[in-house]
DNA sequence: AATGATGATGAGAATCTTTTTCATTACAAG
DNA sequence: CTTGTAATGAAAAAGATTCTCATCATCATT
């Protein structure tokens, strides 16, 4: 994942993308907001706009560098694509995302597409519940 | 479903409560953003506020009559609770939902949030693709 | 290395969805 | 019917994202 990745994609080599390449690969968050990524760059000494920040992650999305989740709370969350495919587990209390896949469901949601007449482009699977952290527990 | 379920939910029987769950019982699209439930009064000579079919809407989720889902497009849409829990297929292209319920998949979930330690409270399935409407085809 | 065409950026305005505020109105219990 | 309290509508506010446009940077070409 480098500059080259990003010529690749039909785009300029500038210093925002660059930046916010390295962020995506480099921050401990996985999972991050385009307000994230502002804020982050900012503490770096980056002074990218935000409208910039949004463009670009919309722009790395499109090329297939980038997914975008539609988690619950009004605002996606972007992550670098690292290998492949993946679904998401979020605790509805403290916000953890584990990430996993699982080939059974991946089948049977294209047996299901198939068996309706749709052509499956994607799909986005995401269980909600309280973490193992006890902070979260139920009781 | 009835002003009773409304009273039940520990809200008062108004005219707008009333207006919106018989709108969302006998829409011909079950899947409605607040937007569409806003005009689909006014063209029924309802003038409700807006901001009041958002705080029903919401209202009627704590209470149980309605699910939200966050299909993609930046607005959340609404559907009344009939029967029992679904996923959806979305055409990417018209916007038709399809609805489904895999007993296999929902099995699956609950396994792997167990073996994730989480305690699973919500899931949401969004099967994304091409419909099988010619105009909808890949080609 | 200098040039120049074109794409990219930043700031702020604009847009879109949803929530909040607050004065007024309507429900429902007595 | 009276009355306390919840609900409503209009408008403002908030939050997320996109757009506009003047300025700037990149990069293919000289
Ligand atoms: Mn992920
Ligand atoms: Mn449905
Ligand atoms: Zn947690
Ligand atoms: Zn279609």
């Amino acid at each position: 994942m480098d500059n080259q990745d990003i010529r690749k994609a039909g785009l300029k080599v500038t210093h925002p993308r660059i930046k916010i390449l390295e962020l995506l690969e480099n921050s401990s968050q996985r999972h991050v907001s385009a307000e994230d990524v502002y804020k982050m760059l900012l503490d770096n000494g980056e002074e990218i706009g935000l409208a910039t920040v949004y463009r670009v992650l919309t722009q790395f999305e499109t090329a297939g560098l980038v997914t975008r989740h539609n988690f619950e709370g009004g605002h996606a969350v972007f992550e670098l694509d690292r290998g492949g495919h993946h679904d998401h587990m979020v605790c509805v209390v403290c916000g953890k995302v584990e990430e996993f896949i699982d080939p059974t469901i991946e089948k049977r949601q294209r047996e299901i597409a198939k068996s309706h007449g749709f052509e499956m482009v994607d799909h986005s699977l995401i269980i909600y519940g309280h973490c193992s952290n006890p902070k979260c527990s139920v009781g």
